[in-house]
RNA sequence: GCAGGUGUAGUUCAAUGGUAGAAUUCCAGCCUUCCAAGCUGGCUAUGUGGGUUCGAUUCCCAUCACCUGCUCCA
């Protein structure tokens, strides 16, 4: 009954408003999306939920929004502007990139290609011809950098002095600011500070939709605390990402954990959680134990002390860091891949439904008079419900059409108004997932439904 | 970034070197008392830029986007 395909997915989010592309009038701009009334609603609805478990419900959590430029030295500090950038190469032969320090590394061990320049590795790959783990042929063209943050200038002029970059991930805005935030909420260690925010990697991207792009929103959670500690908040925040995705409405047998062998060169331990989505399994969040890397360089290069005083000890140190990212975006792409549904209802009769949780619907109620001549009323009831939730109202083609539609959208709840409903103020309730009906005060409308909207 | 494929209404598909058709969607009207009903009418398209040609949506080139595979993803 179920076969969900990317392509299915793309359709109907152009086709109802969730997720277009970008720039489309100009013939688009490749993996750039623009989100549409119903994708801005489910964005902002998840957003919600993560705020409700990761802020809220959390004792010693508190939200940031750092800003998306930030001081050049930040990125020299964290790493960035040296080790995210590759030299990359061409093959003229057989047109393969490779990346030089990895040709020169694979090919004697002993050559040390990260200690070499550009100029140096180039000279190097030359002289020992080099060959392509391809074709064999030693044929490459020059090399190039291929820096994947972005680069803006502040100021009037384009000197190298006035380069900023846009931030390739939010979690620096976390740890340049992380006294700040200590001391203004007087906040002990362990604590954390989550932040929802976007980030801009210049990749070179393969398609799958909103799965990668060059501009994407995080919601990240950085938790502070002391050496000794991190291993056990490190397992701790993977379980604990893994039942928000579950309670999101992604099954547990989609869901699975894929720890890295090959770390970063910030990382002591690193594990995704990864969905199996219709072309595969990706990563939806990474938790990472960054050690106290970030903090005591941001020392180093700020020369300001990055040092917590330890009120029960006096001690003072450098705290350890469990980084725990969610790709929102591709949380909207695991929500909108789990909820979509075809099913048969009758002969060649089926229906597109997405099964969404109710607390991320776009719209929570859709008012549909059975009649015309029940607009009156029905707006009556709209007016009513909208100052609650987020409400639909459709009066065009037959009541069957306008369930289906808002069976395409994930509205859980359908209240139709009919000549009865002038007569007893009564209405008809009918549930997106059972597809059943039940009568209703309208004075009870508001209770019935927000009582199903649970998180 | 490489290789191959594809670009015609919102969508799915026709056709043509000489006025681009249909279905569906959508909108309006009529009708309609709970799961894509019917009737009438209406809106809407050759991705973009060049070239060849009297004339190009059609042929050629470039470009952009999408799809598949590689590559990339500290």
């Amino acid at each position: 009954m179920k076969d969900v395909t990317m392509e299915k997915i793309v359709a109907l989010c152009k086709g109802r408003g969730f997720i277009y592309p970008g720039s489309e009038i100009y013939g688009g701009l490749a993996n750039t999306w623009d989100y549409g009334p119903l994708g801005s609603r489910l964005k902002n609805n998840i957003k919600d939920t993560w705020r409700k478990r990761f802020i809220q419900e959390r004792k010693n959590s508190y939200e940031l929004d750092a800003d998306i430029l930030m001081h050049p030295r930040v990125w020299e500090a964290s790493g960035h502007v040296a080790s995210f950038s590759d030299p990359l190469v061409d093959c003229k032969e057989c047109k393969m990139r490779h990346r030089a320090d990895n040709l020169i590394n694979d090919f004697d061990p002993n050559a040390d290609a990260d200690a070499m320049t550009q100029e140096e590795m180039m000279n190097y790959i030359r002289e020992h011809k080099v060959p392509c783990p391809n074709c064999g042929k030693s044929d490459y063209t020059d090399i190039r950098q291929f820096n994947l943050m972005f680069q803006t200038y502040r100021g009037v002029t384009t000197d190298s002095k006035s380069i900023i970059y846009l931030r390739p991930e939010n979690a620096q805005g976390e740890y340049v600011n992380y006294l700040n935030v200590q001391r203004t909420t007087r906040a002990k260690l362990p604590f954390s500070i989550g932040q929802i925010g976007k980030a801009f990697r210049n990749e070179i991207t393969p398609g799958n939709f909103t799965f990668r792009t060059i501009e994407f929103e995080q919601m990240e959670f950085q938790t502070f605390c002391k050496e000794g500690t991190d291993s056990d908040l490190y397992k701790y925040f993977k379980e604990y990402g893994k039942k928000y995705f579950m309670d999101l409405g992604l099954p547990e047998e989609k869901l699975r954990f894929h720890d890295h062998e090959k770390l970063a060169h910030y990382a002591k331990e690193a594990c995704d959680i990864e969905y199996l989505f219709p072309f595969g399994w990706g990563e939806i969040n990474g938790t990472h134990n960054r050690t106290n890397f970030d903090l005591s360089r941001h020392q180093e290069y700020s020369g300001k002390s990055m040092e917590y005083l330890d009120p029960e000890t006096n001690e003072r140190y450098i705290p350890y860091i469990i980084e725990s990212t969610y790709g929102l975006d591709r949380t909207v792409l695991a929500v909108l891949s789990e909820a979509y549904d075809e099913e048969e209802l009758a002969e060649g009769d089926t229906r597109v439904v997405l099964h969404l949780n109710p607390v991320l619907a776009p719209y929570k109620v859709a008012v549909l008079p059975l009649s015309k001549k029940l607009s009156e009323k029905a707006e009556e009831v709209y007016s009513k419900l909208c100052k609650k939730f987020m409400c639909d109202y459709d009066e065009a083609g037959s009541i069957g059409k306008r369930y289906r539609r808002e069976d395409e959208i994930g509205t859980p709840y359908c209240v139709t108004i009919d000549f009865d409903t002038l007569e007893d103020e009564t209405v008809t309730v009918r549930d997106r997932d059972t597809m059943e009906q039940i009568r209703i005060k309208i004075d009870e409308l508001e209770n019935y439904i927000q009582e199903k909207i649970v998180f």
